[in-house]
DNA sequence: ATTAGCACTCGCTGCTAGAGAGTGCTAACA
DNA sequence: TGTTAGCACTCTCTAGCAGCGAGTGCTAAT
């Protein structure tokens, strides 16, 4: 058990270290004007509190450096719960615009909170497993090409063109979006395929003629391929962090990044409200000496999304807490107005 | 002026050091087969070609180095144009297949130009002040929200949603869409703003109860902010160049790649054909030290894009000029057969 | 004209010494 | 008994220096 003043010596090498990124030392410490200690007091509390595995050091001699267990420590028990709204206000006017694009403001959200903590964030569309397709439209561009466009009922539209091969009779066309706006209204995302070689197959072939060719375009213009959307925002801000000095941790980092499905099974959890990852704490290899801060924000109708910030575990938990809280029921509100909206 | 065997040596520099990274040495030069001189014999010729600029020391006893000046005359003179032929089908492959988007082509294309070179790709969409408006459709999903789309003449769809405020009459709505459609109909999209202002808002005025509150949305939703578009593919596969060794070189690399104005402004030239930018000869200072080769593709209407690839001035030119070749002849092509088809 | 030989230059590696920052321990102190 | 001053010790970091290797330029011989 730490003792008050290991607390509060744990604290400060903490929020020092998390500003500085240099090992923490005694004199320093003692210093600080909240410190009545002497350098010499805080050797012996430091060398307890490493101890119980709260601190290392990065050699013999050298300063105190928060291990994992530490920053665990300090983000569940040392962090008061700051609430610096006046940031908010950036986000929130955004999102408080009449009229918007869900995906717009996503990314935009995403670059602004990168913006304003210099790591990388990363944003989770919401799964797309609960949501269901509302309309179908389909436009003729010329008497070859069309765009479909399908709209959910989550308010996100998808547009696809293609062309019409020769063989393709227009009034044909025209069957088979009717077919499909009846049969597809209110269908889970997830079910088009199944229901697609099924059902509209069979309806289809009753309608229209020269079923095949035109079956497989319809089909290829709305299987699209993203089951779940991943928007990143400033990647390259998190160089400005000094942990980014070795050019193959950059590499790594960049590799990763590169990698959607890895980072998509990352975040994919539900649990509501902040979660705090540091360091060997993620399942993924890749960020083993990373920290990743997710939260959750919530659809209209209840479906998650995640909003997270990936950064060294030098992290200042403390803003990116609050941040992420603030951002994440801006944007619960913004798309429940959105969602009632769309009703 | 060079003598044969100067050109000669001055080629076998310029490929070596493509190839390694490594300053190339007298020695090393003489050793290869097809140079029957001595090591002291291509050290005067060194020299010379040295003196005359196409060369370049990276310290007073280290092997010689090209200069700009010297992969310029590369360029230019030195390379037999390579018809690695085979290269070109993969994208080929992608741009047959009969049905596709212009914006997935593209972005796919990049994607595979850079992990065949592993340098970064730039592809420039179509310059949009030839771009004109097709077509204006507006889809309401509710009461309160709708879906703007813009069909224009490459065939580029552009979709909007916004909620209309409850002050709109829905019979407005239409009345406005027939009027956008009537009168922006081959407008070029550049001139959109101006039009909006002027006449529409003049022959609103007319026809729509409540003018002020419409127009401001609709505005805005057809106001959409990107002149052009611009596609990258690969940003980090390059940071698998050698010269990437410099944790700042990355840094300033990344920064100036997240400005889009300025990597628009470097390729908007449109000459046909390839053109090849070295070193200094690159207008923007943060890519000083960077190559870049530039294409340009056309539109069925004769518009051109700029497909480009950025590395480092030791760059595989030979292959990398082939390569663009190749794939801005295939998505010419590709692109012609869809205005084809569009008209 | 070409080449072998040689002195010279420069970067790179490894070694050493000294400075600086920090620790742990001991002994003195309140 | 908890706190602190003092001191020896440890470790990193930097500068300086030597030796090696790769490469050059020049000279003299072929």
């Amino acid at each position: 058990m730490l003792t008050e003043r290991q607390l509060l010596i744990l604290q400060v090498i903490v929020d020092d270290f998390i500003e500085s990124a240099h090992p923490v030392g005694s004199r320093a410490i003692s210093k600080k004007e909240h410190i009545p200690f002497s350098a010499a007091t805080i050797r012996n509390e430091m060398a307890d509190i490493e101890e119980q595995g709260y601190l290392e050091k990065t050699h013999s001699s050298s300063g105190r450096v928060p291990s994992e267990k530490g920053y665990r420590y300090y983000v569940d028990h040392l962090i008061s719960p700051a609430g610096q709204t006046h940031k908010g206000n950036v986000i929130s006017h955004m999102l408080k615009d009449g009229f918007f694009e869900f995906e717009q403001i996503v990314q935009m959200s995403a670059e602004v909170l990168s913006e304003l903590t210099n790591y990388t964030s990363i944003i989770l569309g919401p799964e797309l497993f609960e949501t269901k397709l509302k309309q179908v439209q389909l436009i003729t561009l010329s008497a070859h090409t069309a765009v479909a466009i399908l709209v959910t009922n989550t308010g996100h539209v998808e547009h696809r063109s293609f062309s019409i091969p020769a063989e393709v009779n227009p009034s044909d066309l025209e069957r088979m979006v009717n077919i499909l706006n009846t049969r597809l209204h209110d269908v889970p995302i997830l079910k088009l395929q199944e229901i697609f070689n099924t059902e509209i197959a069979a309806m289809m072939k009753m309608y229209v003629e020269d079923f095949d060719r035109s079956y497989d375009y319809l089909k290829a213009a709305f299987l699209s391929d993203h089951p779940v959307k991943l928007y990143i925002g400033g990647k390259s801000n998190i160089l400005r962090q000094p942990e980014f000095n070795d050019v193959d941790k950059i590499r790594s980092f960049f590799t990763m990044m590169d990698k959607e499905e890895e980072i998509i099974s990352l975040l994919k959890h539900t649990d509501h409200g902040i979660n705090v990852s540091i360091g060997k704490e993620n399942e993924v290899d890749a960020i083993k000496d990373f920290s990743l801060i997710t939260s959750s924000y919530q659809l209209g109708d209840g479906q998650l999304g995640t909003i997270a910030l990936l950064g060294p575990m030098r992290m200042e938990y403390k803003k990116v807490i609050s941040l992420l809280n603030i951002v994440s029921n801006e944007m619960t509100d913004a798309l429940y107005m959105w969602y009632k909206n769309n009703e």
